[in-house]
DNA sequence: ATGGTATTTCAAAGATACTTCAAAATCTAG
DNA sequence: CTAGATTTTGAAGTATCTTTGAAATACCAT
């Protein structure tokens, strides 16, 4: 898988720095911007997955730059006194805030739930077109909604929580057990195929893909 | 419009403040709660439209609570909850979750669609042409009225709170236990079938769907 | 290429859950 | 206490889901 790039805006050179050694060695691709005019052209030409703002900049202050980012989740890096307002930079684009000093896995955990590719709106995930509520039960494919079994539910269920993540039949068992205590290989197999015919039948799109000898997993 | 009333119950009183003050800043008054013990008495007594929980309380934890919570939409906001405590939490009352740390915009937009599910008017709900009044025990159908039994009212009451969620037998059955101790599964069925019958009665839909292996839900 | 292994597909049998129905038991109002 | 309404129960019938196994196909290594 391609690596995500993460572009680093903060004019503190040593906070920069620090983030990006940690960002890299974490998997990241990264890119850096020092003050908000910079950031403003630096955005369009890195195209990064997601931003770590300083409110502080020279130039054009985080604050102003923020509603100019569209489309990219921004994750605001600060100190505790300049996010006094937090409210109102969640509601002008941020999607999340840390306050310096900040803890380093708490930062990687925030940035790992907003780079997801899949979408979550409490109890519904969304992949790719396909729609998942566990409230309702309800399942739909580019807003076609589909009917499925509780096993083939469960499995689909199982698999867009990690889409493009390899689940070994065995996990899979595992996963849904509950429902379906003594079902063996040769039934996953079954449910498995019906699940692809019913995702199948909206747009011709073959979403669950088998590994040989591995498994399967829900692929873009 | 009178504005809605959305209770806190969480005893971080950092992340309640920070709740408080993003709902207050979208046009909804609160309340706040910050043990389980709290919280039951002030429910009572704020009567809200929407319930923010924690699950990490101290005294009466969140789980306990809420079942005790009844004919308000709860949706819990908590640091971790696995696949199986979603599926409990879910079938036990909740009609969604967040998790920590959560997405602002993500919180608001769940907490707008629990809030227009149904129309409430004081003791009365209104949903795709059904409107139960609590105060006077009277449904009507596209304003037919309907004469139901106690029972059916209250499993049709029940699946009104939340229309298009799943309710299990199990949890029905719990809710409606006050009425009717020693209800069986097969009188369940017995009386979804006449709730059935009556609600088609005026214009041959269908309102209640089973979800096979899992429950009944009131469709839309 | 060829053999061995894993996967896909298919159909049918088996298991399970739901709906309907009628009768018995219980409750309630007068 | 009685009549009517409500609730419970169980059984028959129906619909749906799950499992199974065998045949066909696809994949991998030698």
């Amino acid at each position: 898988m391609q690596k995500k790039t993460i572009m680093i805006i903060d004019d503190d050179v040593y906070i920069g720095d620090m983030l990006q050694e940690l960002l890299e060695k974490n998997g990241y691709a990264t890119a850096r911007a020092y003050s908000g005019t910079e950031a403003l052209y630096a955005v369009q030409n890195a195209r990064p997955d997601l931003i770590l703002l300083d409110l502080m900049l020279p130039g054009l202050s985080g604050e102003d730059l923020l509603p100019k980012i569209q489309n990219i989740p921004v994750i605001i890096v600060s100190a505790k006194v300049d996010i006094e307002g937090k409210v109102n930079l969640l509601l002008s684009g941020a999607v999340d805030y840390v306050t310096k000093p900040f803890d380093i896995k708490e930062l990687l955990a925030r940035i790992k739930i907003h780079l997801r590719d899949n979408v979550r709106h409490g109890d519904k995930i969304e992949f790719d077109g396909i729609s998942v509520d566990l409230s309702t039960y309800g399942v739909s494919v580019n807003n076609t909604p589909i009917k499925l079994t509780k096993t083939e539910f469960a499995i689909l269920y199982t698999l867009i929580q990690n889409p493009n993540k390899v689940f070994s039949k065995d996990s899979i068992m595992t996963q849904i057990e509950d429902l379906t205590p003594d079902c063996e290989e040769s039934s996953l197999r079954t449910h498995i195929a019906n699940l692809r015919t019913k995702l199948k039948a909206v747009n011709n799109k073959d979403y669950i893909q088998a590994i040989w000898g591995i498994g399967y997993k829900l692929k873009s």
